[in-house]
DNA sequence: ATATATTCTCGACATTGTCTATCAAATGAG
DNA sequence: CTCATTTGATAGACAATGTCGAGAATATAT
């Protein structure tokens, strides 16, 4: 079962892409989900989804403009994608015949 | 904030509509969600939707077929729909442009 | 070297998710 | 009437997720 961060975060991935590391994720969450997380939080899950094999990471290119370490970056599995698809496809399902704005097309 | 239970149980109370109460909001979860909760989590969620204001309760009318206790009715709020609506409002957000399953019309 | 900026890790604690066991009320059998 | 049975509700415990803040690691500028 995936939490509703972490199906926020899976998002905030995707839409990333490429040199998806914490700092741009977060970014992203902060934009677009009106939340105010701290860094921390979006490491921890992230974390957590790589643990339950949602998510997997690799070194990223060392380019820092000014200080900074090296980046850790991340991609959503298949089975990540799987998941949250699951997930937000459950919620589609159960919002038929209501107006609460997620009906299907 | 909403967690993934809470919106499913807040989505289930609605379709449900009148006379929601433990039994049917538990079917129609099962039913649409594929989800194999206990009455008890359901329970337990509608109990902290309701501490939270997001849903009140009330008597449901003694029409019990064999046995049974009198009823424990739930309706959403009005702070619990907005609330909701903008949990899936993000998720929508977010999913514009990726191919997820939850494109806006 | 030292200060500083950027990225990441790690406890710690709050909230949410979940079950099992148990309680309560209503009904029908005897 | 009494009580076993059925349906509905509650409570306590524990697991999983959400969240922050403090600090570690690493690179650069001075």
């Amino acid at each position: 079962m995936l939490g509703e961060l972490e199906q926020i975060v899976l998002l905030a991935v995707l839409r990333v892409g490429d040199a998806a590391y914490g700092v741009p994720v977060h970014d992203e969450i902060v934009r677009l989900a009106q939340r105010d997380l701290t860094l921390g939080t979006v490491y921890k899950t992230l974390s957590r989804l790589e643990e339950k094999g949602f998510v997997r990471s690799y070194e990223g290119d060392p380019t820092p403009q000014r200080g900074g370490r090296r980046t850790r970056c991340f991609a959503v599995t298949n089975t990540g994608r799987k998941s949250l698809e699951s997930s937000l496809a459950t919620l589609r399902r159960m919002a038929v015949g209501l107006d609460v704005g997620l009906e299907p097309t």
